[in-house]
DNA sequence: TCTGGGGTCCTAGGACCC
DNA sequence: TCTGGGGTCCTAGGACCC
């Protein structure tokens, strides 16, 4: 599937939004401008994203909103996370930021990598013409990263956040071998791109503390002690390209939908309108990127943090033949599910997970002598094409299958108490203003 | 009372085969 | 019949990312 993947090339820019989802917030809300904003996770459980007036009162990034919550008083503002907002933001963010070069590749919601080999003029000129539009077009604000390779990219992104005096444009491209060293000196080896809260550790204790340690370490040591996974990380910041460019989003190769349940739930049949639910957003995903999927998994567990009987477990469950189709799905999640629960217990979350995602060939291109009749499916498939666009048309839960059917205040169901109008997507939110 | 969700890649080890 | 060595495929688990 790796199919469009090319040479990486020689200037690459980083940009991404600073506070993203605040950012978005505020964009339409500017009264909150300049106030310690956060945004909750789904469920309201833990701050996901925060501005730098809510770094400052100390709040570390995924704190529980249960311990943090009396900053309220002083001042602090939670929102409950709005990702359809978000995507939206996104969407016009990245669109503004493809004008600049035409080889950009989107790496998660709030930043991309951007291809600058022979483009015109200083990176740092075209970073700042990059921050400025966006700034102006989108409201968002954005930090740029320049370098020879990703890794150095998202490390000079990482020191145009960090040094006030950059404003926000850091260009590591162009140095020589020596001035980058210097540059990169003072940087900890856990902040770089790949240096997870394992390997830091490890690697500062073998005496690897800076990006210039990493990238002056033996490869053959790295990959040898570590992985190659490293070792590829070490040459990148040597400024010699080891990751792959993509132009294309490569299609998902298994697909989730899964979600902590707002209170405890016991009973099999409201955790099978759950898992109706995710399977039904999970089919929704899968059809939108043209694939089926060959097996499905379930799982359900009680809460990490409560003590008391603790019960996990999930199950695989194969397709006869893979499928795009909800009712489908829906058989082997329920069935998956039945085979994993046992009564008496608070569970806390449960999940679906679409496994063996595969391009949706035509049936008849399988060679099935004896495969399934090719009639029904086609039917199948048109039914499932005006389900998708009518409930993306009027909201998901315009047509939901039966056994997902619940009312209001269903247990499971997520509690967002902080949660803004949805301004950007939603008709009835339009008006609103402040 | 109260701690998110959705992904990728690599590796080690077992099963199986010749 | 006391018994090597190499290859492939699959899976579980761990590390990372945002």
């Amino acid at each position: 599937m790796g199919a469009q993947t090319r040479r990486p090339p020689s200037r690459i820019a980083l940009i991404d939004g600073n506070s993203f989802y605040c950012a978005c917030e505020r964009v339409l809300r500017p009264a909150l401008e300049g106030r310690p904003v956060i945004v909750l996770s789904n469920n309201d459980g833990c701050a996901i994203a925060r501005t730098a007036e809510a770094k400052a009162m100390g709040i570390p990034m995924g704190a529980p909103w249960f311990r943090i919550q009396h900053l309220q008083a002083r001042g602090l503002v939670a929102l409950s996370a709005n990702f359809a907002l978000y995507g939206d933001m996104s969407d016009r963010m990245m669109r503004v930021i493809g004008q600049f070069s035409p080889a950009q590749e989107i790496y998660s919601i709030d930043e991309c990598f951007l291809d600058l080999t022979g483009l015109p003029g200083p990176g740092r000129d075209i970073g700042t013409r990059i921050r400025q539009r966006v700034l102006r077009w989108v409201g968002i604000p954005t930090c740029v990263g320049i370098g020879a390779t990703k890794t150095l990219a998202k490390l000079a992104n990482h020191l145009a956040k960090s040094l006030p005096r950059l404003q926000g444009v850091c260009d590591l491209s162009g140095l020589g071998r020596a001035e980058l060293m210097r540059a990169i000196r003072h940087v900890p080896v856990r902040d770089v791109w790949g240096v997870g809260r394992r390997l830091g550790p490890s690697l500062e204790a073998s005496g690897i503390r800076t990006a210039a340690d990493l990238a002056q370490a033996d490869r053959h040591v790295l990959r040898r002690r570590y992985s190659i996974v490293l070792a590829k990380t070490a040459q990148e910041l040597c400024g010699e390209p080891a990751i792959d460019w993509e132009d294309a989003p490569t299609p998902r190769q298994q697909i989730m939908s899964t979600r902590s349940f707002g209170l405890p739930v016991r009973d099999l049949a409201e955790l099978e309108q759950a898992v109706s639910l995710f399977t039904s957003r999970a089919a929704e995903k899968l059809r939108r990127q043209q694939s089926r999927a060959g097996a499905v998994q379930v799982y359900i567990r009680t809460s990490r943090f409560r003590t008391g009987p603790w019960h996990a477990d999930s199950a695989v469950v194969p397709l006869d033949a893979p499928t795009d189709a909800t009712s489908m799905l829906l058989r082997a999640a329920l069935s998956g599910l039945r085979s994993v629960f046992r009564p008496g217990f608070d569970y806390a979350k449960a999940g679906v997970c679409l496994l063996d995602v595969g391009p949706a060939a035509p049936v008849a291109m399988q060679g099935e002598l004896f495969g399934p009749d090719p009639e029904p499916a086609a039917k199948s498939a048109r039914a499932m094409a005006v389900v998708d666009q009518l409930n993306q048309r009027f909201g998901s839960r315009m047509i939901q299958v039966a056994s997902a059917l619940h009312g209001p205040d269903a247990r499971w169901q997520m509690r967002q108490a902080h949660r803004s109008p949805n301004y950007t997507t939603a008709w009835g939110d339009v008006v609103r203003v402040g």
